[in-house]
DNA sequence: TAGCCCTACTTGTTCAGACCAGTTCAGTTT
DNA sequence: AAACTGAACTGGTCTGAACAAGTAGGGCTA
C-alpha cells in the first residue's frame, strides 16, 4: 500500500491510495470507511500520518469525519475533477469524454499592456506570450482565451504547439512551473460583434467573463488570462468548505458542462 | 495572547491572534512572520498547535510557506472578508461599507417542487420555507434571491423578519444549524422581462444566475437558492489554493462589489 | 577573486504517547 | 419499563522529540 522508499511523503501516497478506493466505488457515500487505528495498522503508519492523509480527503470534499463516530464518504457525491484542479476546463471536458478541440487564433511574443502589467506584477512592456485561442465542445465554439505569460518565465511556451494540449500540463511538465495558487473573477456581460462571430452567437448574448491570475508558491505571477464563455453552454461550479477555526479552509473548482436543465424558480 | 483556561482550542485562538495581526497590518504584505519555533515560544505551545495555526491561514490565503525560508504574508493581499465567507454575498457588501438592503418579497411555507426536492435531497411535496428578496447597494436593485429551507429544519425562519438580517446569520446564532459546505453554479443568462422590471434594467441584459446548496456537517441540505446578479455591477472572485498532495486544498469566496475597471484584452 | 563546502537556520515529515470529548451500547438501578 | 452508569469505541487536540530537506551566509580553498 506504500512505497517505504520512495521520496514521497507517506500521507501523499495515503491520500492518494484512498482517493483511489473511493473513485473506485470500493466504498459507497455515505459507508464508513475504517477507523484511524485500523488505517494505521493497514498502511504500517503512525496516527499523524493517517490522520494528515484524512485531512486532505476532507479538504477535498471526499469525506466527513464526525467526532465518535468516525469518517464518511461524502454524501453529495462530488465530481472529482472539479474539486482536483486548479487547472483549465479544458481538461474537465476532455475529462468527461466531450469531444474537445482547440484552435490556436495568435501564438506570439509581445511587450504588453499596463493592464497585463498590473495583472502579472512586472513592469509594462515587459515581454510576454500571448496566446489566444478557441475552443470548442464538438463543432461548437465554447470558449475565447486569451493568455499572458511573462516570456522569461517560460521561452518555451512561445513555439510550443497547444492545439492538443493543455498550458499548465506544459508549464508543469515541461517547464518545471507548479502552481500553486490561482484567483478568478467572473462576470457576466453581452457579446460585442467580435465575439458573436468568433462564437458563432447573436451579438449581445449573454457571456461569462472569466479573470484568471495564477501564481506559483513563490508568490510570482505564472499567467493572466481572460476568458469568455458562452453563457448557454457553460456552468460554473465552486465547492466551499468552512472548518471549525472560524476562518474555514475552502474549497473549490470550476467546470464547464453541458449545460444542466434549467432550473424553474419564480422569475424564469 | 492563548487563554489555556478557554475551551477553544489553542490552535483556534493562535490562528485568530495571528489573523488580527495581518489585517491590521502590523505585518505588511510580503514581510516574513515569526518562526515556528518564536511562535511557540511566544505563545507557550507545542510546534504541533503553531502549525496547525499557520496551515489554517495558509488555507486561507493569508500566508505563503517556503520550506527553509519561512512564512510570508500574501503578496496579492486577499481581500479577507472574500475568503472568510461561505455565507452570501449580502454580509460581504455590508462589510465593505456600501449600504445596502433588501426588500422581502415572499415569505411563506409551501410544499416544494420536484426541482427543488431533488435540489434538497427530500421528498417531492415537503414544506419548505420559501423566501424570495430583492437586494440593493445603495438605490440600485443588484440581485434577486430565491431561497429554499426544509421546514422542519427550521420552522422559525418561516416567521423571522430578514430585511435587515442575514439567513445564515440566523440559521447558525438562532437555530445551531451550522453550514459545512455549499456548492455554487454560476451561468450568465439574459433577463427576461420579470427580472428586468425588478432588478431595473433592459430585458435581454446579461445576469449572472447562481444556484447554491448548503449543506450541514452530516450532509443534510439546509438551503438551495436560486440568485440573478446584476452582470454590469456584480463580479465573483475565487481563490484557489493547491497543496503538494496533488489533490490540493483549495480556497474560494464570492462577492459582490461594485463592478471594477474592464480590462480591455484583444476581443472587448 | 571565484568557487566550494560546511554550518546554522528554516519549514516538512514522522513517530509514540497522552488526554479530551462525543457516541454507542450493554448492564444496572430505580 | 424507564432512566442512569460506565466502559469501549470514535475522532480532536496536544506534547516532545527526531530526522529530512531547502536556504543563506561565512569562511575556506584553488
Amino acid at each position: 500500500m506504500i512505497d517505504f522508499e520512495s521520496n514521497i511523503p507517506y500521507y501523499v501516497q495515503l491520500t492518494s491510495a484512498l482517493k483511489e478506493r473511493i473513485r473506485l466505488s470500493r466504498w459507497e457515500p455515505g459507508k464508513k470507511i475504517p477507523g484511524e487505528m485500523d488505517l494505521c495498522q493497514e498502511a504500517g503508519v503512525s496516527r499523524t500520518v493517517v490522520r494528515q492523509a484524512l485531512r486532505e480527503l476532507e479538504l477535498g470534499g471526499l469525506i466527513v469525519r464526525r467526532k465518535g463516530k468516525g469518517a464518511f464518504v461524502s454524501e453529495p457525491k462530488i465530481n472529482e475533477s472539479l474539486v482536483q484542479e486548479l487547472t483549465g476546463s479544458f481538461q474537465d471536458m476532455a475529462e468527461r469524454g466531450l469531444p474537445s478541440s482547440t484552435r490556436v487564433l495568435h501564438q506570439r511574443v509581445v511587450p504588453c499592456t499596463d493592464k497585463v502589467a498590473r495583472y502579472l506584477n512586472v513592469s509594462p512592456g515587459t515581454r510576454v506570450v500571448d496566446i489566444d485561442r478557441l475552443r470548442f465542445v464538438g463543432k461548437a465554439p465554447i470558449q475565447l482565451v486569451n493568455s499572458y505569460v511573462p516570456f522569461d518565465l517560460c521561452p518555451a511556451l512561445a513555439n510550443v504547439d497547444l492545439t492538443n494540449r493543455s498550458m499548465y500540463e506544459f508549464l508543469e511538465q515541461e517547464c518545471g512551473l507548479w502552481i500553486s495558487r490561482g484567483r478568478r473573477y467572473l462576470e457576466a456581460v453581452a457579446a460585442n460583434e467580435v465575439e458573436a462571430r468568433l462564437l458563432e452567437i447573436d451579438k449581445g448574448t449573454p457571456l461569462v467573463c472569466l479573470d484568471s491570475i495564477s501564481y506559483l508558491e513563490n508568490g510570482t505571477a505564472i499567467e493572466y488570462y481572460h476568458a469568455l464563455h458562452r453563457g448557454d453552454r457553460s456552468r460554473f461550479e465552486v465547492e466551499l468548505l468552512r472548518t471549525r477555526a472560524q476562518s474555514q479552509g475552502l474549497n473549490s473548482a470550476e467546470a464547464d458542462i453541458e449545460k444542466l436543465p434549467q432550473i424553474d424558480a419564480n422569475f424564469r
